[in-house]
RNA sequence: CGGGGAGUGGCGCAGUUUGGUAGCGCGCUUGCUUUGGGAGCAAGAUGCCGCAGGUUCGAAUCCUGUCUCCCCGACCA
């Protein structure tokens, strides 16, 4: 390609909408443009992009037995409501958008495929025969998303690929989604990114196990933790750790203290010369449960330790046997709202009486009790007395009325000591989640009643995983792990070309009848090459192709005429000077080995 | 939705406080010069100052409403 002819609008500076490096680049360097909040047109150069990272995806699934396919983005309503989700996904905080057809049929625009795909394996496995069976497409995906942020990080439409496999029992569902976990590995290694296996939370897609592929960057949305000897990692919301040892408190008997004004765990430990470790923390939360119900929790944590929302609500989805819609703090507002006001915020204790809600408008009138096991393996404790600026030294949980049953609800950390070998330390980083696989066992197929017949006869619904990579996604973060001051610095694997002959000056006849010469030996050899055959001055021409980030450059200058020219890598700016043939020889045997 | 910021040529911004004929840099067009790291000179083109009302002799500027975009939280590939 004839940069002459190529749609390259570079900007020589950066747009105020964009924030982090990689969106600054991709808008800079004209891969993308804006067309609306999270939307975004893929300009040429990108969508090489989008098919390199395609292509690789596709040959690694293919390897592994998926097969390609492409499912509408256009999905009846009464699929979603056979699933059960057209409700959440459409109504309020809903993220599916929707729409209505001329004759008043409901229609959502695809944010994802399980009702789609499980109805049709539903009606074309019939047999046990046929399974296993693991569907794949490339699409774009619909999602309007409460936020849209950071370019193509966070879009409300983008491209994605994802495939649902469907077995006739979980073992074999397991073989296939240790299959995909390998796949995943080799296609992210392929496209030159580091990607961090996770355990991660399944959240609102549900199932079994999980796991999330995180490229690490500073400006990724998620916090990861990982251990020091490389075999563990997980998201921070599915983290778990050794939690640091609590200092004692000094049996003595139970006693009142007098805590005027002292709310905070900060104050409470200032003024009497405590350690957070040896309080106890009582949080309130509601929780918005699946069948309308409110649930009020009274949380318990020791006094050191953070709150994981994501656990907590997985605990109350268990603990009650329904999903959790919503969950967040009471405010005193809410309290107001509610006609409670027997609660004395800042002074209450795990044993706070039941009778506080008796008011209560909408709320259910009994806490749901939860209790972190750093709380409920305390022997001595400081807490609220539930009377105003009143705390109690040296409570047992006999005080309290008895030991409650410990969960895991707290955040782990960065620095505390590893569960599966205490000897090694969790360290933190950012990562982007490029990828996502799930089990989900039968929940989809049962939703939809999606069922084969199995070896002794019987309907039985399919065991179910689900597996997704952000495409557009993950060009994105790949130029976020992958750039400099200068421009990007894409992995040859899915930069857009391969390479780019520059001419650094097309008014010389040699440089440019050489310039040309070269590019079209590289175009034999089939490389995909780039010829910047601008009438441009040579430093615009470097700059560009700094910017848009081509791997390697044939610069044709003012040794031309000695048959000399550069051979320059983009990624470590190493140059080198050799005589034309050389450097094609050496460029072709480095790109084509 | 809550909180913060911004809408002025393709991009980045000034001008708004204190109303008085819309500016700068980059980019674009033409010509001459230059030609290895975003050139110089000259001449140009491009604005419903987000939109709608209002106040005023006069509004980018003041008032009211509205829309859009960006950033921080809940969502997720």
């Amino acid at each position: 390609m004839r940069v002459s002819r190529l749609l390259l609008v570079t900007l020589r500076d950066v747009p105020a909408e964009a924030e982090i490096a990689s969106h600054q680049l991709l808008l800079r360097g004209g891969y993308i443009r804006r067309v609306g909040s999270g939307i975004y047109a893929y300009l040429p150069l990108m969508w090489r992009v989008i098919q390199r990272i395609t292509a690789i995806v596709r040959e690694e699934l293919n390897a592994a037995g998926a097969q390609e396919t492409l499912l509408p983005q256009l999905h009846p309503a009464e699929l979603w409501q056979r699933s059960g989700r057209w409700q959440g996904y459409t109504a309020g905080e809903g993220i599916m958008f929707h729409l209505e057809d001329r004759q008043g049929r409901e229609l959502g625009l695809g944010p994802t495929h399980e009702e789609v795909v499980t109805s049709l394996a539903g009606d074309l496995l019939q047999s046990y025969k046929q399974l296993p069976v693991n569907l794949y497409q490339v699409q774009t995906k619909f999602r309007d998303e409460i936020r849209p942020r950071f370019g193509l990080m966070r879009g409300r439409e983008f491209i994605m690929k994802d495939a649902y496999s469907f077995h006739a029992s979980e073992a074999d569902l397991q073989n296939t989604y240790l299959d995909m976990d390998q796949a995943y590995r080799r296609i992210f290694e392929r496209c030159g990114l580091a990607a961090v296996p996770v355990d991660a939370d399944s959240g609102a897609i549900g199932g079994a196990a999980s796991q999330e592929f995180m490229v690490t960057a500073d400006a990724g949305e998620d916090l990861i933790l990982l251990s020091d000897d490389g075999t563990y990692a997980a998201n921070q919301e599915k983290a778990v750790s050794v939690p640091s040892q609590a200092v004692q408190l000094d049996g003595a008997a139970m006693e009142l203290i007098s805590t005027p004004d002292e709310t905070s765990i900060d104050a409470l430990c200032r003024s009497n010369n405590w350690h957070p470790s040896q309080l106890i923390k009582v949080l309130l939360f509601i929780a918005r449960l699946d069948d309308g119900t409110e649930q009020p929790l009274l949380i318990s944590l020791r006094a050191d330790q953070e709150l994981n929302e994501v656990k907590l609500i997985n605990a109350v989805g268990r603990l009650k046997g329904q999903e959790v819609l919503d969950c967040r703090p009471i405010q005193a507002e809410d309290l107001d709202r509610q006609g409670v006001n027997s609660i004395p915020l800042g002074f209450i204790g795990p044993d706070l009486d039941d009778d506080a809600l008796r008011s209560a408008r909408s709320w259910t009138k009994q806490f749901l009790r939860c209790t972190d096991k750093t709380a409920a393996t305390m022997e001595r404790m400081v807490c609220g007395a539930n009377q105003p600026d009143q705390h109690r030294l040296n409570a047992t949980w006999d005080d309290l009325g008895g030991t409650p049953k410990g969960l895991d609800l707290r955040k782990a950390r960065a620095g505390e000591a590893c569960v599966h070998n205490p000897e090694t330390q969790l360290i933190e980083k950012r990562g982007i989640e490029v990828g996502h696989i799930f089990q989900l066992g039968r929940k989809y197929s049962e939703a939809m009643d999606s069922r084969f017949t199995n070896e002794a006869g019987k309907t039985e619904h399919f065991w179910m995983g689900c597996y997704g990579i952000g495409i557009s996604r993950l060009a994105q973060a790949a130029v976020e792990q992958h750039h400099d001051d200068a421009g990007i610095c894409w992995p040859t694997t899915i930069a857009p070309y391969e390479a780019i002959v520059v001419v650094a000056n097309m008014q010389d006849q040699t440089q440019a009848e050489l310039g040309e010469s070269l590019y079209n030996q590289l175009i034999a050899a089939g490389v995909d090459a780039l010829f910047d055959d601008r009438k441009e001055r040579a430093g615009v021409k470097f700059k560009d192709a700094d910017l848009i980030g081509i791997p390697w450059r044939i610069v044709v200058g003012r040794d031309a005429s000695d048959g000399v020219v550069e051979l320059v890598e983009r990624a470590n700016r190493g140059v080198q000077k050799l005589p034309h043939a050389d450097a094609l020889k050496g460029l072709i045997s480095t790109l084509r080995p």
